[in-house]
DNA sequence: CAGACGATGCACT
DNA sequence: GTGCATCGTCTGG
């Protein structure tokens, strides 16, 4: 995951101030944002700071645990270990656009669940993708689990399905 | 209203 | 390693 922090972070979607896109960055804490990029893909956010601060972690990448054939049926080409590695392949793979922006995360449509799981190294890096703000080690990698996602992250290795 | 560009992924060399 | 697909959003006129 990403954190994209504030008016001031230059590679955040609201360091111009707000607009119309970014107007759920503003919003309350725990809901999602989902935005259109490169006019093919979509990018999945959690908003995370009090509503009037715009700021929220783009989610590059899960673990499949459950309805992988449905996500296949999405990504019918992807490689099952990718399936959700990847902003773009998450966001296809799980079916969101950006009808699923400004959903409540506590709510029944799209939420995360709390399985009082831990993770036990947590590697910071510069983010990916963007020329700005590249300096912030913002990019946040779960090491125990080997998906790691984004451009140039070639070789890395993939645990095992379930 | 036109033009530039991007928090990407994938095919191809 | 390079290039491209493809379009919403923002900026400037």
């Amino acid at each position: 995951m990403e954190a994209y922090i504030g008016e001031d972070d230059p590679a955040c979607h609201a360091a111009p101030g707000p607009t119309a896109r970014n107007a759920v960055m503003y919003g309350p804490p725990g809901h999602s944002y989902v935005y259109f990029i490169y006019g093919m893909y979509h990018c999945l956010n959690v908003v995370t700071e009090r509503k009037g601060f715009p700021a929220a972690v783009l989610i590059r990448a899960l673990e499949p645990v459950d309805s992988v054939e449905k996500m296949i049926g999405h990504s019918p080409r992807t490689p099952h270990y990718l399936l959700l590695s990847g902003p773009g392949r998450l966001c296809r793979s799980l079916g969101l656009t950006t009808a699923h922006s400004g959903l409540d995360l506590t709510g029944d449509r799209l939420f995360v669940e709390d399985h009082h799981e831990t993770v036990s190294r947590v590697t910071r890096t510069p983010r990916v993708g963007i020329r700005k703000g590249a300096d912030l080690l913002w990019r946040f990698v779960d090491t125990s689990s080997a998906v790691v996602s984004g451009p140039g992250r070639r070789g890395a290795k993939i645990p095992a399905q379930k």
